[in-house]
This record gives structure tokens, sequence and C-alpha cells, in this order.
DNA sequence: CTTTAAGCGAGACGGTACGTCGAGTCTTATC
DNA sequence: GATAAGACTCGACGTACCGTCTCGCTTAAAG
């Protein structure tokens, strides 16, 4: 497990053994259980190597965030033309997302690490205020721009933050609701 | 007629004591520094006494809030006619609740618990489904019901903790694009 | 488990369940791991029954002793003709009981409960100034009696207590040597 | 050719406060008030510091013994030319010595301590194998060894033991008739 | 005959200690 | 001077028993 080394100099494999250990601890048992002795463990890393570069836990996993090691790819917004439709699909993807075995999405981690560590809360918010999602959320609501049209993008990653809480489910009637109302159109014949 | 039963009694006073004390230190230090033996030496209660009812802090936090010892009588709505208004002060009111001397939203530290437990995870769903917000926000949105009514009021709150986790401020005009947006009327002038 | 009750008058049945329970229990781990709450369950009786009649443990184990719970009837000094004969084999018995499964002696417990409990080494010191023992011991030395007689009691027993505290084996050869040094005859031939 | 090694070494000075803390805890309350925990606090020491090193505070207490730490120069043999006088004095002093406020003697403490913990019986054995003590023990039989010596040895020891854990006292006399009649000699006249 | 009061099984209570885990700090030897 | 390793103090975990204290019951003796 250890590392070549490589005098005094910040050693860039350490810092990349300890982002990856973190985001795989963290998908496979939460942010909870996350502990920085088996990041170290998993990294083969002295704990104190991370303990020189990073503050605490939730610092270590913001950056694995930032840099992509947690969610890497994964997360993509389609193009099909249908504005409402492709928010709605990413949203429930984003949604259905779960790492750990028992079942605990990872959305509700991820949460729970932001509800403890300021600098993945802001991660959070620079998330959905990206320019992908605001676009396709702009055409969707008509044009709209500004506080309305963040307002909106707050509303919709909040809507179903609430419900990775409470731990129901969201169908796909659920989604479109939710993405119809918070963009403003198809009121439903009564 | 009455149910045959032989031993001593659960102690009123101890399970009083403990949920009180549960209370204070949440408020005092937040979800994540609530530690069972805190709340058995603040209580003056043995831990067996906590584990013998209990099987974790989230689920004595669960009944605290349940029981009122925490947001006791603070979360009312307003009435003012105004039903955005009203929804719109309510929301602001619950964001800017902080009780830490540390500034941290008891918001946040509320959704910390949520993330890591399942029962008051449910019980957020419950407190904006209760009947009060959901009259006012139907007012709000012309009579809506059903589905639509229920992911504006997800969208509504969820936007709130959003912004809680992210650690931005929330100001007037932010809330009222918020309950603007979501309850879909007065498109702002460009 | 529960025993039938006959109102405000003492249980014998629960005084022998507690006494038996306690000797069995005893018998099974030792006296290091016997517990009141061990004994009220086992002896399917409310520890306050215990607590009523008995100020500790140790008083419990030493009625038991006493009552011949323990150690029923399987100390019987032989009688051979052979009087040092007979010592040494009732010693050998002795040393060799051993009841837990983990093979830890009984002596050795015994020796820990006599440690611990005042009433429990008075007992000890008892059995070994026992009518039978003593006569037997007194014809090996040639009639001898008094302080001498009960001196030569006294190193006979501890000497065996020691070699159980030290968990050194006991055999044949050694009880005889013991045997002959306290008795005081057959010095081997230089 | 030193042996490479890595990582920090153990803690020399903790080693010692946890074996100062333990002999004076043991004198002050006996082996069965002694607890893991209060010796970590008097030592001034994490409890897993305790639990790195020792598996229990039997072993503790071994330690302490070996290293002088408990007993330490307490216990010398005297030397006056009546080698029955000096082991009847060793073992009158042995028999005396207590240490806790309640008066209980240290010798029955020990003996409790090597009850529970084989090592520590083990080493009971050694001091009484000691050197010193068997060659004056060897002079007042006249020059005996082997396992007539040793039998002896335990004869005398054990008695000793046996009335500590009687709790009865054991007068000069007493004393002395159990050195004759352990050593052999000097049948009193009836 | 009632009452009354003690003994009973049960088990909750405030505590203390257990043995384990992990936090964050510090030390050692190596590179 | 950064690193892997890991010992250090500290504090919380969840469990086991301690000895005390109610409960609601049963029943022998006192009124």
């Amino acid at each position: 497990m250890a590392l070549p080394r490589s005098g005094p100099v910040r050693s860039e494999a350490a810092r990349l053994a300890i982002l990856e250990a973190a985001a795989e601890l963290f998908a496979e048992g939460g942010y909870e259980h996350l502990a920085i002795e088996g990041i170290a463990r998993r990294a083969g890393v002295g704990k104190q190597t991370i303990y020189r570069w990073w503050s605490s836990k939730g610092d270590v996993i913001a950056e694995a965030i930032l840099e992509g090691h947690l969610l890497d790819g994964r997360r993509h917004l389609p193009d099909t033309g249908d504005a409402r439709g492709d928010l709605a699909a990413w949203l429930a993807d984003l949604f259905a997302l779960r790492a750990s075995p028992d079942g605990e999405g990872l959305l509700r981690s991820f949460v729970a690490a932001a509800a403890e560590n300021a600098e993945i809360g802001r991660r959070l918010r620079e998330a959905i205020l990206a320019a992908p999602l605001m676009e396709r959320l702009s055409q969707a609501m008509g044009g709209t721009s500004g506080a309305r049209l963040e307002a909106a993008a707050e509303a919709l990653l909040g809507a179903v933050i609430l419900r990775a809480l409470s731990r129901e489910d969201f169908d796909a009637d659920d989604m479109r609701a939710l993405v119809d109302v918070v963009t403003g159109g198809s009121h439903p014949p009564l």
C-alpha cells in the first residue's frame, strides 16, 4: 500500500490517492461513516499527510467533488429538444443515484456533508448555477433570467433534496408536476 | 378491564428531562455535536435510560420535535390576507432561525439531522404538508390541489433549505421571487 | 421460571433456587464472572429478593457452600489405614477439582472468593479444622495436637492452594513429598 | 545492523506513570477495586494506551510487581544466624503488610490478584522459589534440597496465605509452630 | 372476615466501568 | 522538509451490572 516517496515537495500521488480513497469511501458508506483514519488506510498514506493539507474530512470531500472524483462523468444534462423533459430526466437521475449497499441515496449523503461543511454547501449551490443547467431551464421558462431564474433553479433542486431527505419516492409524474409548477406552464385542466 | 401490568413504570420525569436536554443541546451546538452522553449528563440521567427507550440520538431529537420541545411555539403561519406575503414571511422566518452562538442556522442543523435519521426526514415532510401551510399555498395558487400543490410546497421549502445549506443569504426580494415563481404569477416586467 | 408464592414469610423455594443458581453459576464461570443479576435470572427471582436476605454475592456463595450446594457430597476423606496416603489422596482430589469448561480449577475460584469475602475466608479455615481431617492428620503425626497440629493442617492446605494459584501441576510425588515434610517423617536417604 | 524501524516509539514516561499509578491504587484499594479507568485517570494517560500494551488489569499489576513498583524494597530476608527465626520473621512481616486504610492486608489482595490472573500466580511461585529464601530454608532443614525443599517452601507460604484469607491473626507463637512443623524440628514437650 | 403489611417477580432508575473507535497532535526514521 | 507509520490524550460509543427504588400481586396474620 505504501507509495513511493519523493522528498520535500507535496506528493501529487498522495494527494490523488487521498481524494480517490475519500470518494470511494463516501460512495460506499456515506458521509457519516467516513473517517480520516479510513481514508488514510485506504490511500496508503499517513494521517498527518491529510491533516497537513486539509483541515477536516469535509474539506477533503469538497475537494474530491471539485476535482470530479465523486460523481465524475455521471452527471450530464441530456438534450432532446424537450427542455422540460430534459430537466425532469436529469433530476430523476440525480435522485435515483445510490451507492452504498444499504440503499441510502448518494444525494442524501451529499446533503449530510453539505449540512456539516460550509464549503460543500457552497459547492452544491455552484453546481446548480452551472451554465448548462441554467440555460436549459431558461429555455423551459421562455427566456427568463436573473433572480427569477435562480429562484426556479433552487426550487427544482431543493424539492428533489427534500424528497431525498423524507425518504419518499419520486416517480415520473411527481417529477413532471414539479418541473411544470416551477417552470410555470401547463396547468392541468380541471 | 385495565391491562395487567407488573413492574415499575417508565419515569415521565426522566423522559421529559431527556427531551428537554436534547432540545437545548441541539439548539446550542447543532445535531452534529449532540452526544448521548451529553444529553444524559445534562438531563441528570443514566445513559441506559436513554438507550432503553430510544435507539439513537436521531430518535430522541425526532421525539423532541414531535413533542414541541424544539421549535415549540415559534412556527406559526401569519394571516394578513396576502397569501403570498404570508408564505414569504413564514419562509423568511424559518430561514432566519438561528440558535447557536456561532451563528449556524437551526434549519441547517435540522437538515443535518434529517439527512442522518430517516424518522426526522419523514417528520420534515409531514411538517410542510401540514394543513395551514397547504391551505394558504393553495389560495396563493388560485385553488390548486393534488400533486401540483404538493410539488409547489416541496419546491418552496426545498429552495429555502438549499439556501441554508449553501450559506447564502436570502433577502426579501429573493424570497418574493421564489414565492412568485413557484405560485406561478406576476412575471416581472423586463 | 416463576416460583409459587406464599405471602409474607420468607419463601424457602426462592432461597433454595438462589443458592442453587449461585452454586451452578459459580461452578460454570468462577467467582469472578458471578453476577447478582445472573443469579436472579437463573433462579427466576427478583433482584430485591436476593438483596433482602444477603448483602453481597460473597454472602450468597458463602451460604451456598455452607449448605453444601457447592462441593456437596464430593469431599470425603478416604480411610485405607494409611493416614498419610489418605491425606495425600484427599488433597490431590481437592486440587484436581475443576468445573468450568475453560479448565480453571474450582479451588482457585474458591480462593478468589475467599480473597474478596471475609465470610468465605473464615469458612475456608473452618473446613480444614473439621474433625475428620484433623483426626487423620493427628494419626499421621503420631498423635500431635494443639498449635502444632493446626499449623500442620494449614501448611498442607496452604501448599495446595499455592500450587493452584501458580497454575503448576501437582503430581503424586509432589503430594507425597508435601505430606511427608509436613507430617515430619521419612527423610529420604541422602 | 540496527533493526530498521519506522514510526514513533513506545513512551517510557507513559509506561512508568501507568505502573506507578497501578501500584498506588492497588495498595490503596486492593485488586478488586482497581479499574483500568482509574489507573488511566491517575496516570494522566488515555485508556487506549493501557489497552495497547496490556490486556487486563492483571497484566498491568503483574508487570508492576516484576518491576518492583509494588513491594519494592520492602521484602528482604533478615540474617541473624538463626535460620528458623529469620524465616519466621520474614513470614510475619509479609503477613503483617497492610496498605489500605480499611486494614485489609496487602497479601490478601495479592492473592486475589493471583487468583484471577495466571501471570501473577506464576510470579507468586517464582517469588518463593527465589534463591535467598530457599537457601535459608535449606539451612533450617539441615541441608535438604529438591522436591522436599520445594514442598516445605510452599507449605510455609501457603500456610501464611491461608491465614490471611481466613482473616485470623498469626501471632509469634503460631508462626514459630509453623516453621518448626515444616522444618521438622523441636517437638515441644507436652 | 376483613384489612394490612410483608414477601414476591419484575424491572426502571442513576451510576461506574467496560473495551472499542476515531479525532486531531506529535514523534521517529526514511527519503 | 514532506512522507508512512503509528503512539499519544481525549471523548464518545453502546453494553453489563451495581445497588436502590417502585410497581402490582399474593397471602398469612392481626384486628
